[in-house]
DNA sequence: TTTGGTACTTTGTGATACAAGGTATTAAAA
DNA sequence: TTTTAATACCTTGTATCACAAAGTACCAAA
């Protein structure tokens, strides 16, 4: 009930961040910290809260799988690689955002 | 638990579907099964369970107004229209969207 | 008066972003 | 030794939303 505007970027968000974690994590292994820090960088804002429930749900689905690295400053960090399932996943969102993107153009024509 | 990637497909559409409504009230007022229609013809699958609480939502937030027609074939129609308020988040929106867009473009480079 | 088409509405469910809080590890400061 | 600060991971409760599946109402033709 406050700015409506804000909620609906929120929601154009859903689906699109776990495009985005597909994406990132198809470039190179990662940990949740690091993900947060570059997809604040791209303007696409993310709390922990919303990451860390979605990096589970995407390596219970086998997108994903991790492994713990040792850190030389703090504690030990969960590196998640993607998984071949998952660039398959990937390639199907791929799609399906460009699919998007059409239809978003033709009804603005 | 089944077709994960129709899901994700879904999701997207989580949003952006409250966007496409305005754009296309933003170019003539329409009937719901007539914006269900016009949905299904650019791939945009969307079914009244869906539509019809969204443009409720809408109009209570005051982005549209509606007024009944008749038809000459079957019941009355409800015509919706967007406001002024309407138009505003509509421009807010496609800045939200462009800024998407951008941020897929810039995570995928 | 029944049937079929059109149109609008409601209810229940599952999925998900977010806010707010918590736990655990490490190293440096007090 | 104890405290503090930084880093990193995790959980719970809430609101929102798309969807499936139902229902209601109007109208015209058979």
């Amino acid at each position: 009930m406050e700015n409506i505007t804000e909620n609906a970027r929120s929601q154009m968000r859903k689906g699109v961040l776990e495009y985005c974690i597909l994406c990132l994590l198809a470039k190179e292994d990662a940990y949740a910290s690091s993900l947060i820090a570059r997809l604040k960088e791209v303007n696409m804002i993310v709390v922990e809260g919303t990451l860390y429930p979605l990096l589970i749900r995407q390596k219970n689905q086998g997108l994903l799988t991790y492994r713990w690295e040792e850190s030389t400053q703090g504690p030990p960090r969960k590196y998640y690689s993607i998984t071949d399932k998952g660039r398959e996943q990937l390639a199907q969102m791929d799609e399906a955002w460009n699919d998007i993107i059409t239809t978003i153009e033709k009804i603005k024509s």
